[in-house]
DNA sequence: GCTTGACCTGAAGTCAGCTTTAGGTTCTAA
DNA sequence: TTAGAACCTAAAGCTGACTTCAGGTCAAGC
């Protein structure tokens, strides 16, 4: 059992930001002793996946959703796979935009050291649209179409 | 030239959006007749810019900060450049996290796959900590250290 | 018994990034 | 020339996820 400043200790969290999980529903399970929260093993797993949820993108009302599932038993899994199948795939959605936007910050980089060498953009902005060197060229295509 | 209903269309963004960016003085010199904005070639590559570094994380006032470089001529091209770079790593940072965050998702997705197979958690939970089968353990290694 | 630090609550405040509202101006086409 | 669509502004409103505040309770050591 722990308190909520050794939780917040564990997770680097402020004692407030627990409060509001709880508030918000988060540990619908949590117990009290003399109106004190009791952070069991239960809740500490609860907050790593509250973080990872959190990570994905997931609100805070839908991750309440998710710990009441949890509280409710085996009746639950197949809503429970569904949800970590969505956020799955939208998470691998956004990796690929990011992706594209990794893409545009290289090239940049690359456009702003010739700017430099060349104390212009003139001579960069005449390559465009499509006589880039190689690997640049890959780059600029992949994050302007 | 393009009027702000055009360019909305062109990028699917609101209006009110494009208002608001140019409120926050994203766009510096765009021109205007008889108080109409006159989107040009100069704006709509703007908003490109603006797009990726949103998406990179970067606030509006530090765009606002970027563009404003912008029109400031060479002299701040090595500004520019530390700003790209700053952001690359910033985001090689946060893919990184992704990744792990994906990694926990695989695990959850496996773990619920079983569990309604079994119709019990209780088998998974006694291969914890390091008794899965060696795809899922490195998944689950992964994503809680 | 008393102090002090960690805990508690409900309510209000904050912040970013928009969006909406209300009221007015300008352009376009019949 | 006039209707109506598309533009304009300033100011207020919204949302999510916290954080801060004011005022009170609990527990451990002296």
């Amino acid at each position: 059992m722990y308190t909520i400043g050794q939780v917040s200790e564990m997770f680097s969290l402020p004692v407030s930001t627990l409060r509001y999980y709880d508030k918000e529903g988060l540990f619908p399970d949590m117990e009290r002793k003399s109106g004190i929260r009791q952070f069991s093993e239960k809740e500490v797993d609860a907050l790593r996946v509250i973080e990872c949820l959190k990570a994905s993108g997931l609100e805070i009302r839908e991750i309440k959703q998710f710990m009441q599932w949890c509280s409710e038993g085996p009746s639950t899994f197949e809503k429970r796979r569904q949800l970590f199948a969505n956020r799955k795939a939208a998470l691998e959605e956004e990796l690929a935009q990011l992706n594209k936007t990794m893409d545009m910050l290289k090239y940049k980089c690359w456009y702003y050291e010739q700017a430099l060498k060349n104390g212009s953009e003139e001579p960069i902005l005449a390559l465009l649209p499509d006589h880039l060197p190689e690997e640049i060229q890959k780059l600029y295509d992949n994050c302007h179409k």
